[in-house]
DNA sequence: TGTACATCAGTGAACGCGCGTTCACTGATGTAC
DNA sequence: TGTACATCAGTGAACGCGCGTTCACTGATGTAC
């Protein structure tokens, strides 16, 4: 009988994430606390301590979902042999669109006082999304590339720009309704692909 | 005798404010309430009330100090009759600037969440600052600056770049040691001026 | 196949803490006359 | 200039709340033999 209650739930760390993210959703960063998250996973507000430890576990386990979630969103769309410049347009726009449909998760991945850098389960996902940044920043010909540091300096801007883009329309700073629709790939400079680079 | 404990404090909202910088920059965002802010001011914990109605009251004015603080970063060392690429420049660096030297007071400019934004006491120097944007944007010829929503577009793209930067440096996740002593003014796309702008 | 036992996962009471807010109050200041 | 009184600014005790963490515990599971 699935609905008898079991003393042992069986996924509780799964559950667990799945209800963190319905909070942070719901009532944004600051609203989410241990005993909610157990709360609404139907626990005992003392069960999470068996699989996060603490409370900054539970939140860094929660942000390498968010990378994850944000890897997938930059890589959705994505024809099978896709060249660089579309393999770059889709994932500026699902990192925009992450950041918009998730805006307290977001927050939280570069809250980084709130979260443990160090833990081995951020560095994967966050390894992955930085894979993409260097991928679709590579091989951009754009007009300080013959100056020194070419490469660092494309994909910091790239990522700057994108990053604010995305902060700004998380935040409610900038405004669906003022942009005239107006998207990040409206406002991006124009870019020139050297090698439009191989499928993936 | 100044040394004397008068009952009346005589500025407590300005040495309120000034204790919640001081708390700002030592414990950040989350280790800022009303109680350690009064504690710090030396004043009994329910004296801020008279001055701020609510906790919300003394974030919006901590906010609104920020952009005060922000506008006077983005004018820093301007000459007299500086050029508008000059006042551009100046703006930039200024801006991550002062979210390098004021992290927490910068997130709590944009957490929307916790400041009321409808507060008079924001607009002022929130516009202030909307207005050096403008002024930096405007004229601006840059690759796509034959398209619609010209100036719009150039607005979003200085805005967004400079605040992706500024958060990914105050969050820790853009290193200084790692960018090989590259600026926002380094990773920035070749801007030309139609029109120099007139000083101000 | 059965049994003993170690380990794991979840419980529920209790802890101390800091929080924002309320309340009745008191000391200080300012103003009308 | 003096007095009465209203208003303002700060006090200190108390409130209920949610928080993370601890503790001894118990039910369930897995494994060695």
């Amino acid at each position: 009988m699935a609905n008898t209650k079991k003393y042992h739930h069986g996924n509780l760390k799964a559950a667990l994430i799945e209800a963190g993210l319905e909070i942070l959703a719901e009532l944004g960063l600051s609203g989410l606390s241990l005993r909610n998250c157990a709360d609404r996973a139907g626990v005992s507000h003392t069960a999470p301590k068996n699989h996060f430890g603490n409370i900054t576990g539970l939140l860094t386990a929660l942000a390498a979902c968010g990378y994850e979630m944000l890897f997938e969103f930059m890589q959705r769309d994505l024809s099978a042999g896709a060249k660089r410049s579309e393999r770059r347009n889709a994932a500026l726009i699902g990192y925009v669109d992450f950041a918009s449909r998730h805006p307290a998760l977001f927050e939280l991945m570069f809250s980084k006082r709130k979260i443990n850098g160090d833990d081995p389960v951020l560095k994967a996902p966050i390894g992955a999304c930085l894979i993409i940044l260097q991928d679709i920043s590579k091989g951009l010909v754009w007009d300080k590339s013959d100056l020194q540091d070419a490469d660092q300096r494309a994909q910091t801007m790239l990522w700057s720009m994108v990053h604010g883009y995305a902060q700004l329309v998380a935040s409610g700073t900038l405004k669906a309704e003022t942009m005239n629709g107006l998207g990040v790939l409206d406002v991006l400079p124009q870019f020139h692909d050297s090698d439009p680079g191989q499928a993936h």
